[in-house]
DNA sequence: GAATCTATTACGCGTATGGGGTATTTTTTA
DNA sequence: TAAAAAATACCCCATACGCGTAATAGATTC
């Protein structure tokens, strides 16, 4: 039997939602809220297994709700379920930690399953979603660096100093000064700490 | 029509897919290969909308192959078709610029369903591989850092030297030092690019 | 209420770093 | 084959950096 539990304001939606997973055999649905801040207040005594979490919601927003619950209540899994389906609040949900995310217009019987796949450990969600998750992890621009080059970017990451990298790829600290100018230069970039940030955000290593 | 073409070293597997995928309505696969090399020589001249790909394959893996072909073939969408499920495997995918990502046992029509989900532009993979996806970029566990050394770290990561930084947030250079010093200590790190490295590594920014 | 820990403030020392150049050899590309 | 790019090597110099040490105010714990 999975506990299922409802953030969502639309009074209609919810106990439409309530109904559907509690008339179905294996679901159980007897709390539902209209804002976080009573789920926040509530959750902690019920522990649900899955909970369906709105977006746009009076008050704090479904997002900064799963923010919350998460950090104490870290084993409850949560859906989105929103009519939002722009990257922003796609990443953001679960970076808060969603697991799932679903649009609104999703069929009932495919809600049902992705409670399912939640509780059994996936992350359900619509593979234009996935895709969009996909993207954002690719590095899409090609490095402007040289082997050379990324092989002392990747030592500059580690915080090896001109000597270490020096006596690493048998150089002299001279050329590996050089290097790093160079580097530099490509990424415009003015120090180590700038580099290096660069070199995660556009995943040149 | 869509057409799409196979990379995979068993002569069965790859036989029955193209019968499979050739005899659906809609869909086209007159292309296979058995390994990379051989669909990297081929592949430019018939160009597929869709190309199913092996991980293990003789000589070139289908990670790598993946790899090549996107660099000069970017428009075309690659489904991994394999039976690793490991982490690794499905990360280097996505990174070379594998669209989606199948086990060996999904049935034909769900194979079918994803190859004109890839068409569509989504990225069809299980909810068990999503989460993994998913759970990647997020940060597990809770920064160490107070809010003061997060704000530092902050502008440590965007170059900032000690005395921007002691005037932004008016203090003394003294104190921007005896911050970081501190922030080393917690990160285990000795130097500012370690330090950025693993703020990025850890999500603390 | 005392003890402890943390965050914040502060100073001096030696050195690695980054900015400015210049130059030769090898490899790649046009 | 000529031109461009990459890899190698060297110099000077100001300073930003990392390390050691220490005091004070606030929060937390016992």
């Amino acid at each position: 039997m999975i506990n299922v539990a409802i953030v969502e304001d639309d009074r209609e939606i919810r106990q439409t939602l309530a109904l559907i997973i509690d008339g179905t055999p294996g679901f159980s649905c007897k709390n539902t809220f209209e804002d976080c801040e009573s789920a926040i207040e509530t959750l902690p005594e019920i522990v649900p297994d899955v909970v369906l979490m709105d977006i746009n919601l009076p008050g704090m927003t479904g997002i900064e709700g799963i923010r919350i619950l998460k950090e104490r209540l870290s084993h409850i899994d949560f859906i989105m379920l929103t009519i939002q389906e722009d990257d922003e609040s796609i990443f953001d949900s679960l970076l808060a930690g969603a697991t799932g995310y679903l649009t609104k217009d999703t069929p009932p019987a495919d809600l049902l399953n992705a409670i399912r796949e939640v509780y059994k450990g996936g992350s359900p969600m619509s593979t234009q979603i996935a895709r969009k998750v996909v993207t954002s992890f690719k590095s899409d621009k090609k490095s402007p660096l040289t082997e050379r080059e990324t092989e002392i970017l990747q030592r500059l990451c580690n915080g090896e100093n001109y000597k270490v990298i020096a006596d690493a790829i048998f150089v002299s600290g001279h050329t590996v000064r050089a290097h790093i100018k160079n580097i530099y230069e490509k990424l415009h970039v003015h120090s180590r700490a700038e580099a290096v940030k660069k070199a995660f955000k556009d995943k040149l290593i």
